[in-house]
DNA sequence: AAATATACTTACTAATAAGTAAGTTTGCAA
DNA sequence: TTGCAAACTTACTTATTAGTAAGTATATTT
């Protein structure tokens, strides 16, 4: 695979999350990376096929990092610590999810695009739900509501807050992530 | 004031909370109500204009439908049950709240319309803090958190279930706001 | 009746967007 | 050394965008 292919997709996937899916140009990542528009166009023809990529690409990710965790035996309270990290990094780095950058943009975008952004969901909750239910039952977590129903809500306010954050100054960023993980603790029911 | 100034505003709303800010033009507007692109300008001379302008108005709306509500006496449970309204109302008709639809292209936003969209995430939150809080005192409410923390989690998770439910099908929209507020349950603690 | 303000239209401009066709350089293989 | 493919550039086209300047019809005021 090439070199500029994938700093093409890096260069994408930063400005959707920043600047977001109709807000940045394919001379935005050209000017970037020092090449012509027509550059780009020579390994993503279109920008729904770039953005399509950059989708896979995430879901690709995604799927790497929760067989990770499966493999190396991490259990379920350490999984989700680990999912979480994510979105505190996002903050950090002022960047939004793929969801919640490109899920707002989802009626102008190609019909390739929203399918993948489908998966890519409905992959991440599948995972959220099957691992909130495993570690109930292990002991780990409690929690009233179906699982699939508390997957949705933490995935929501997980998606959400790094908007808000970019929204709300003062922020404490860490006791809103804390909040979530307490909510599940056994201890505090 | 003018009967197209309304619409427009109406319009450019529906806009926003369907398409985003980036991906509807004054032609959308225009055509749709008959008149010339020129016509919105001389409302609007900016789409920064307008943007601001539809804000401005959803923090009025905002301002007086809590006004409202206190003024009639309604209890804390009621109000909270009032406000989550809005976003079933705003699911069932498959468009995001302002807050969602903006906050994403914050970095393509003049700084003027940035300004009132902070203003207004900042009022909601407000008067969600409070509403939490006196509720709590009146033991109309239970939750561990500090109110500040449970509103963002609140109108994290309200804020982003409108985008994820264009995402993943089959969402049981009315469980899911049915748990937000059963978590508040004193009675299920 | 004349002047003026309101609510537009007509007819543009300038910028930026995605996308394309044809040509160029470079390295490698036959 | 010729041929060819990969990785681009040059030079465009076409479409759409926000925005503007100047004009027009209609109603209201003076």
């Amino acid at each position: 695979m090439s070199i500029t292919r994938e700093k093409i997709i890096e260069l994408g996937e930063n400005l959707i999350r920043t600047k977001g899916y109709n807000a940045f140009s394919y001379q935005d990542i050209s000017s970037e990376l020092g090449i012509k528009n027509a550059a780009i166009h020579y390994y993503f023809p279109s920008k729904e096929n770039l953005g399509t990529s950059i989708v896979k690409t995430n879901i690709q990710r995604f799927e790497e990092m929760t067989g990770n965790m499966q493999s190396r035996g991490f259990d379920e309270w350490h999984q989700l610590e680990t999912f979480i990290k994510i979105y505190t990094k996002s903050h950090r780095e002022q960047k939004r999810c793929i969801v919640g950058s490109l899920g707002p943009d989802i009626n102008s975008l190609s019909t390739q695009t929203v399918a993948e952004l489908k998966r890519m969901s409905e992959i991440i909750l599948k995972w959220l739900t099957d691992t909130l239910a495993s570690g109930r039952q292990k002991g780990l977590f409690a929690f009233s509501e179906e699982p699939e129903i508390k997957a949705l809500l933490m995935l929501s306010s997980l998606v959400a807050s790094l908007q808000l954050a970019r929204l709300i100054d003062n922020i404490e960023y860490k006791s809103f992530c804390n909040a979530i993980l307490a909510d599940l603790s056994p201890a505090g029911k």
